[in-house]
DNA sequence: AAAAGTTATACATATTTTATACATAATCTT
DNA sequence: AAGATTATGTATAAAATATGTATAACTTTT
């Protein structure tokens, strides 16, 4: 068997001077502060020297932010040693901007900007709050001003590919972490627009979840050779209104009876369908994400006795 | 029981002065290196001359590559020294050693043990030697595998998802620093695998290009708008061999006279409709990553004037 | 014989490390 | 308000490390 560690050999070190240059700080001060306040622990070399990680690095940057909005460092030092979490001192609905600014940044096929007002988003959000908030509304607003405009399939490619690489990023960062029960995710056949699993993933994996995601239009016979390799604990399927009942209740009903574990359907079918849904076997999962994994949790639990 | 190596043969060797040339590190320096650090390891004729290998020199470059990022050469030793003790099989080529984990790991979903490879890959070698080594090797092995196996449409769909965040985030990433020409990239319409995209995008920004990244299957005459509004340099299409070649002329006909700038086309098409994509004064491009990018920046430059 | 390689030793310079000291501003005490 | 204390960035010194390059004395290639 393969036994690699999902370790930080793979992680670059960097030394004092470069981790000074990239963020500005004098080394001197970057070694007070470590000295004064334990802030920042880096690894080091057999001799001694500084072994700074890109981690590392990303916490200097966020202690920087927070100083040039005026707070002490000692006060930054202690909130960082307590984990305290920050008071989200923004009462500002600032969403509807949020959206203007990337529409526009869309259309002007302006990835910075995209990034720019994303980031800021989530530096002052939690990831789930931005989807609801920001993203799905974004999609159902872009849906309509795609309906018959010049260029609007580049934008929503382009749109899309971004999109995809953020969340994917984050998918695939925090997907490693985690330890919980393992959910296999995909999209049903006929339904090319994977966000909603994407998004659904994301959710599961802020509750613990390992998730294998399989991406959009796969058939469900694939299914049970993933299940029994992977030993997954739930598979969840995710689809849009545009598909066909009765030819749903015919693919779930099969994959039901091929595996042990418990079938999941989310989207707008679980709505739609919901009668055959629950014919074959299958659980429908209500529209909003949360609630969708509450209900995953639940049976899981129920099936695991 | 180490010196015994089956393709010695097919390897060509070079002098230390070449390396030399070719890394643009001083034969004292690497000399100093291995003496000091057991860095690179060539072999030896009788008499004790070094003769590196392509691999060596490859490893070179990941190793200028981490030392212009900021990375000191000691820890860089120390990184390389650990993992290569970490696993002594070397009677396999390096890249099939990890095609075959990598295969191994999709085979069982395993996206840690795919990322523990994949990141051990881009620890050592720059991007585009692990694109060209490893994933474009492995790619087409996959597509043999998948053939006629069950699970193999989910293997498929998993590694996808996989690669493309990896990919993904990197493009992502890198292209937000960019500030050279600005290159608009897509698949041709009826090109679902947007992976050849992906790659070029990626080799493109190494060369310093922004890249507005469409992603597959989109109509060309979406493309005038966008290289309207964005004043983009150049556009590089790309597609497979399955496409009709008379199609693609008049789509690429007029495509080219309705813009500007240069329109390239990469990919098989590249080869097998190379006429017909001549004839619409578009402009083909080799195979080879790299040589396709070098003729985009000398056809730029020959535009600007 | 000239050019290029090899090892080994020696430098020169730049970086780092720890520890101590200092300067200035903010905060607290009396 | 004056003085003491604390907070915080920076400076400096002395020793240890790190790292590219140079040189000497030979050997091998061309």
């Amino acid at each position: 068997m393969i036994t690699m560690l999902p370790n930080n050999s793979t992680t670059e070190h960097f030394p004092i001077r470069t981790v000074s240059e990239l963020t500005g700080v004098n080394s001197v001060t970057l070694r007070a502060w470590e000295r004064r306040y334990g802030l920042i622990k880096p690894l080091r070399t057999p001799k001694g020297h500084r072994l700074y990680t890109q981690n590392d690095i990303d916490l200097i940057q966020g202690i920087l932010d927070r100083l040039s909005r005026g707070m002490s460092i000692g006060q930054i030092a202690r909130d960082i040693l307590h984990k305290t979490a920050e008071d989200e001192t923004d009462f500002l609905d600032a969403w509807d901007k949020y959206q203007q600014h990337m529409i526009n940044a869309i259309a002007q096929f302006d990835e910075h900007s995209l990034d720019a007002v994303y980031n800021d988003a989530m530096s002052l959000y939690p990831v789930d709050v931005v989807t609801s908030r920001l993203i799905m509304p974004l999609l159902e607003q872009l849906g309509m001003r795609w309906e018959n405009k010049t260029g609007s399939i580049a934008e929503e490619h382009f749109f899309s590919v971004y999109l995809r690489n953020k969340l994917g990023a984050r998918f695939h960062h925090q997907n490693l972490k985690n330890t919980g029960p393992k959910l296999i995710m995909a999209c049903l056949p006929g339904e090319h627009h994977e966000f909603g699993a994407l998004l659904f993933a994301l959710t599961g994996l802020s509750k613990g979840f390992q998730v294998i995601l399989l991406g959009a239009d796969l058939p469900v016979t694939e299914l049970r050779p993933v299940a029994d390799r992977t030993k997954a604990d739930g598979i969840v399927l995710s689809g849009s209104a545009s598909l066909q009942c009765d030819q749903l209740f015919d693919q779930l009903n099969s994959l039901c009876s091929a595996v042990t574990i418990p079938v999941f359907v989310g989207g707008d079918v679980a709505d739609t369908c919901r009668e055959q849904i629950e014919k074959a076997e299958a659980i429908p999962l209500l529209r909003d994400l949360s609630g969708a994994l509450t209900i995953v949790t639940s049976q899981l639990k129920r099936n695991a006795k």
